[in-house]
DNA sequence: CTTGAACCTCTAGTCACTATAGGGGTTAGG
DNA sequence: CCTAACCCCTATAGTGACTAGAGGTTCAAG
């Protein structure tokens, strides 16, 4: 019923030493060891890490995971709390996502603008610089 | 004609300490000094620091930076090779993008999902376990 | 009972900054 | 010329979220 380290690793896609970094961090509780000292899991530590990992792909901070997990331990916290945290992330990811497309363009019109041989005439060095600010030359 | 690091903090939204670990990591050439000790920055410095800081901003890594730098210091480079590290940087962007959409919606669904009182019932912490491979609750 | 993969702890390194402590320099007004 | 206010200096340590390495121990299969 229980396993390893290794195991639970294999089982929820996140690296061992990461596991041991989330129980220093206290973000997972400690495990149960054997009597060589070797960290022993069950399930329930799967569906923990799981939400973590999941959790951290989203783009949540640490901080944040450990709100979420203080609040799901306690059942009587209101959703509103958690819908809250949540909606802040979603603004959050759409400014990150505005702005990646904004530079996306921004590289593309360069790229596409450069058709010269040398670089002396090249538009990926000079739309790098602050566009409509600063074209000047650096030595 | 020269001024202190705090104007050039102030001409490029570039923060002093941060000028200061670029000239460290050699990102900036050393500047001159005044007789007790200040640095003092020319107009050349301008470009080259708004064109790093820029590059930041696109989602350069300083070593990427340092590459670019590289090339434009020698004219005879071909601009194919320039043209190369944007277009790496493009399709960067674009996973990035497309996996920051992907957390958006699933996050968007959570939340529109958490219409109940009780965080017992929230189905923002369940989206957040990895969706279709395990629901569990984590102790 | 032996082997070897997997485990252990501890320390240090990564990236790109940011902050702090404890000083010294520069400039404008009096 | 002096002082206040503000800027600047170095050096070190801290941040977040891991990752890597050294050097030693344990466990499970054969």
């Amino acid at each position: 019923m229980d396993f390893s380290i290794g195991e639970l690793a294999r089982q929820t896609g996140v690296k061992v030493p990461t596991i041991r970094y989330y129980e220093q961090i206290k973000l997972l509780p400690l495990p149960l060891r054997t009597a060589g000292q070797q960290r022993r899991y069950d399930a329930g530590y799967v569906s923990r890490l799981n939400f973590i990992r999941h959790a951290r792909e989203l783009g949540f901070t640490v901080e944040a995971i450990r709100e979420l997990l203080a609040m799901s331990a306690r059942p009587e916290y209101p959703c509103k709390e958690v819908d809250e945290i949540a909606q802040r992330h979603i603004a959050d990811i759409d400014r990150r996502i505005e702005h990646l497309e904004i530079l996306r363009s921004e590289l593309q019109r360069a790229v596409t603008a450069c058709r010269q041989e040398n670089i002396s005439d090249c538009q990926v060095l000079g739309t790098l610089s602050v566009p409509g600010h600063d074209h000047g030359k650096f030595p």
